[in-house]
DNA sequence: TTCCGATAGTGGGGTCGCAAT
DNA sequence: ATTGCGACCC
DNA sequence: CACTATCGGAA
């Protein structure tokens, strides 16, 4: 990764931008997710696993970040991938997320890191067919890149809530981080949209509270986060979840609150915790 | 009327890379 | 050599 | 990443 950290001289000479002191990078128009509804009618989608590694935009001649910020891969790797644009997620594997960021966060690629990385392809943003029909573009794509670092997101389809939600349990059980699921007659559209969803397993557990950290910003004077501790001893913080009045009044010192959470870090510290409730005094 | 989609702004763990010590 | 911090990834 | 708080326009 790098533009915001290149140099000054070098910034000014490859990118365009002029007026305002600051240059944005230059995002790719990506397609987003939102959140699962359960409304849709589950056949108008291909639903996959939806993986855990750093989303990709090929341009044709580099991986940029969602951030517009460029991904530095070895020339072995990049080597076979079409001048077209591709859209995918830089994987290692399931439970590998930190391994795999340190792994293309290098400004300088290590071979050995990334011969244990895959480019899983799950879309062609520049495709003017829908999802359906750009699914069988990949799957020809694909049959003609002989690279072992490449592969295309399997798409499958269920007919069920209860098949989706045991789809679901079989990828967590399997150490999966949850599903997408694409309209099949969607065009690729640069927003987000139900067309693609994310659907992924929380859980809630408890701990107690044991400090604050305070705000900063515009929300200056008030609670920042809460420094909380589970039963065994893990200390984190947890800043998401809070409305403006609970910042202005938060949980007291050692009350319990519950916080919701999607998987846990290598340090097993629960991942993406928000704020719940205060636990029910009784 | 409600709801959707886009912005702006809070906050977390973890990583790299550079500046400060 | 160690620490702190910003800017990224999620 | 998750979330709160707004806002204008679509549904």
């Amino acid at each position: 990764m790098m533009p915001k950290r290149m140099g000054i001289a070098l910034a000014l000479l490859t990118l365009p931008c002029l007026p305002s002191a600051v240059c944005a990078a230059d995002k790719p128009d990506l397609m987003l997710a939102e959140n699962f509804q359960a409304t849709n009618n589950l056949s108008d989608y291909w639903i996959s696993e939806k993986l855990d590694g750093i989303r990709a935009y090929w341009n044709g001649e580099a991986f940029i970040t969602r951030n517009g910020n460029t991904i530095h891969a070895p020339d072995w790797f990049t080597r076979s991938l079409p001048v077209s644009p591709l859209d995918g997620e830089l994987w290692m594997g399931r439970g590998e997320f930190q391994r795999l960021l340190s792994t293309v966060s290098k400004d300088s690629p290590i071979d050995s890191e990334w011969k244990n990385v895959k480019y899983m392809i799950f879309d062609l943003p520049s495709h003017l067919g829908n999802f359906d029909i750009r699914l069988q573009a990949m799957k020809h794509l694909l049959g003609n890149i002989p690279n072992r670092n490449i592969g295309l997101v399997k798409q499958f389809k269920v007919h069920s809530q209860e098949a989706l939600k045991d789809k679901l349990s079989e990828i967590i059980a399997k150490g999966g981080e949850g599903l997408m699921l694409h309209r099949g007659s969607s065009l690729y559209q640069a927003r987000r949209s139900s067309d693609l969803q994310k659907l992924k397993q929380a859980l809630d557990a408890e701990a107690k509270v044991v400090g604050y950290i305070p705000a900063k910003g515009k929300y200056k004077g008030m609670m920042g986060s809460l420094l909380v501790e589970t039963e065994a001893g893990i200390r984190f913080r947890i800043g998401s979840g809070f409305t403006l009045t609970e910042r202005l009044q938060p949980p007291k010192i050692g009350s319990v609150i519950t916080f919701r959470y999607r998987g846990k870090t290598s340090s097993n510290i629960p991942r993406f915790a928000t704020y719940l409730r205060t636990k029910e005094q009784i």
